[in-house]
DNA sequence: ATATAAAGTTAGAAATATCTAACAAATATA
DNA sequence: TATATTTGTTAGATATTTCTAACTTTATAT
C-alpha cells in the first residue's frame, strides 16, 4: 500500500523532474514545503519501498515502479480538474485543490467514470497529455498543422510558439488544446490553410500560425 | 482543525445516537472495527476538544459541537451517494465506499455545486434528510397523510407509531422513509385513500394507517 | 451476595510523518 | 587552496493513531 503522503512525494518528485535533471533534497523540500531531514527519512523509505533510487549526497530518481505511481495520481488530477470545469462548471482557479484531495481516492470505478463522461480526454487543458490507467503517457508525435493532410482531422496537442498575442489569437477562436482541427482547403501561392474548429466555424490560417500549431 | 480520523468517530458516534440511547466504548469500537483501548484514547481527545462529553465508565454524548460537526459530514456523505448515482451512474452497491472517502474532502465550493446539481435535495434515498450546510437537521412541519390532498406528491418523512406490526406492514409495501405518496382517492364513508406509492404502485390505505404516516 | 463475565482502563509499544539542533559533506568564493 | 556557504545527514523529540497485555470496574447470574 502506498500511503497518501506517499504519493505526494512521487508527484512531486515527477513533477520536479520534468523541471530540471536533477532532483535533490532540498528540491522536494521547497516544493513540498517541508524540513529537508524530513525529506531524508522519507527518500530512504522510497528507495527502500523501490519508488526511487537513491543514494547519499547523490540526485534522487524515480524508478519504472515510481514513475508509473506517479502518473497514475497525474491521471487523477487532471482527469478531475477537467471534471470540475467541465462537469460541475467551477471555475479553473478555484479547481486545483479540491483536486489534490480527489486524487487521492482510491476507486478505479469512479475515475473510470469521469473518464467516461469527459469522453476519454487525451490532454488536460493546460495541454498536458493524461497518462492512461496503467500509468504510461501515451507518446505522441506531433507535427505542426503545416505539415498536415487535408480532410484529416487532428487535434491540438501544443504550441510552438508561446507569444502572447499568438495565444490569444487562439483563445478568441476557443482553440483549446485538444481542439480537433481538420484542413479543408490549402492555398499553393502562400500555404495558407482554410481550416474547421472543433467541427464548426471555418476560418483560415496562415502558414506562420501552422507551423506553430502541432498537432496529433 | 478535525482529522480525518475524528470526523470518523462523530459519523459513528452520531450514527450510533440514533440507534441506541447509550452509546458506550464498545459500540464505537465495534462500529469503526478498533480495539477499545483505541476508543479509549480518542474519547478523551474528543472530550478534550468538546465534541463529546466523556467521563469513565459512564455513557458517551454528541455535544452540540460535535452533532454539528457530524451533521457536516452526513451532508457531504449523502449528496455525494446522490451525486455518485444521479449525475454519475454509479450503482448504489458500489457508492458507498467512495462516499466514504469524498465525504472528508475540504471545500465548500464542490459541496455547493453537488447539491446544487441535484437540485438541493431534502432526503436521500434511504429517505434520511440531508443536514444543511451548517449542520442543522431541518425540522419538517409533517402533516399525517390523512390530512394530505388529492394528487399532490408526499414524502414519507416519519411515522406516528412504532408498533410492530405496523412497521412490518410498511416493510412489505418497501415503504421506506423518503418515499413518495400520492392521494389518487379519498372515500367519504370511512376516509380510505387509495394512493400511489414511488410513483409505481397502487394500493389503499385505511384512515389508521394514513393518520399514522407523517408526511411533508 | 458472591463469583464469573463483560466492559473499561492504564501502561507501554509501534508506525507514520513531522520537527529542531547539531554535525558533516559538497560546492562556491575569495 | 583555504574558507565560507549551501546542502545533506543524524539523532532525538513530538503528535497521531493504532495495538497488546495486564489490571479494574461494572454488570450478570447462580
Amino acid at each position: 500500500m502506498i500511503s497518501l503522503t506517499e504519493e505526494n512525494y512521487l508527484k512531486a518528485l515527477y513533477r520536479l523532474s520534468q523541471e530540471k535533471k536533477e532532483i535533490v533534497v532540498k528540491d522536494i523540500a521547497e516544493s513540498l514545503n517541508i524540513k529537508m531531514p524530513t525529506v531524508n527519512s522519507m527518500v530512504k523509505k522510497l528507495d527502500e519501498k523501490k519508488f526511487i533510487k537513491y543514494e547519499k549526497y547523490k540526485a534522487i530518481e524515480l524508478t519504472d515502479k515510481g514513475r508509473k505511481q506517479a502518473l497514475i495520481i497525474l491521471r487523477k488530477h487532471r482527469l478531475t480538474e477537467l471534471f470540475l470545469t467541465k462537469v460541475m462548471n467551477l471555475g479553473w482557479e478555484e479547481v486545483h485543490d479540491i483536486a489534490e484531495q480527489i486524487e487521492h481516492i482510491q476507486s478505479d470505478r469512479f475515475f473510470d467514470r469521469v473518464d467516461e463522461m469527459l469522453g476519454h480526454p487525451q490532454f488536460d487543458p493546460h495541454g498536458e497529455p493524461i497518462p492512461d490507467p496503467n500509468g504510461k503517457l501515451p507518446v505522441y508525435k506531433t507535427i505542426p498543422l503545416s505539415e498536415g493532410q487535408l480532410n484529416s482531422p487532428y487535434k491540438l496537442a501544443g504550441v510552438a510558439s508561446h507569444d502572447p498575442s499568438f495565444l490569444q489569437f487562439l483563445d478568441s477562436l476557443g482553440l483549446t488544446l485538444g481542439a480537433t482541427i481538420e484542413i479543408k482547403e490549402i492555398q499553393d501561392f502562400d500555404k495558407s490553410m482554410g481550416v474547421k474548429l472543433n467541427n464548426k466555424q471555418k476560418t483560415i490560417f496562415s502558414n506562420t500560425v501552422c507551423r506553430n500549431l502541432m498537432v496529433v
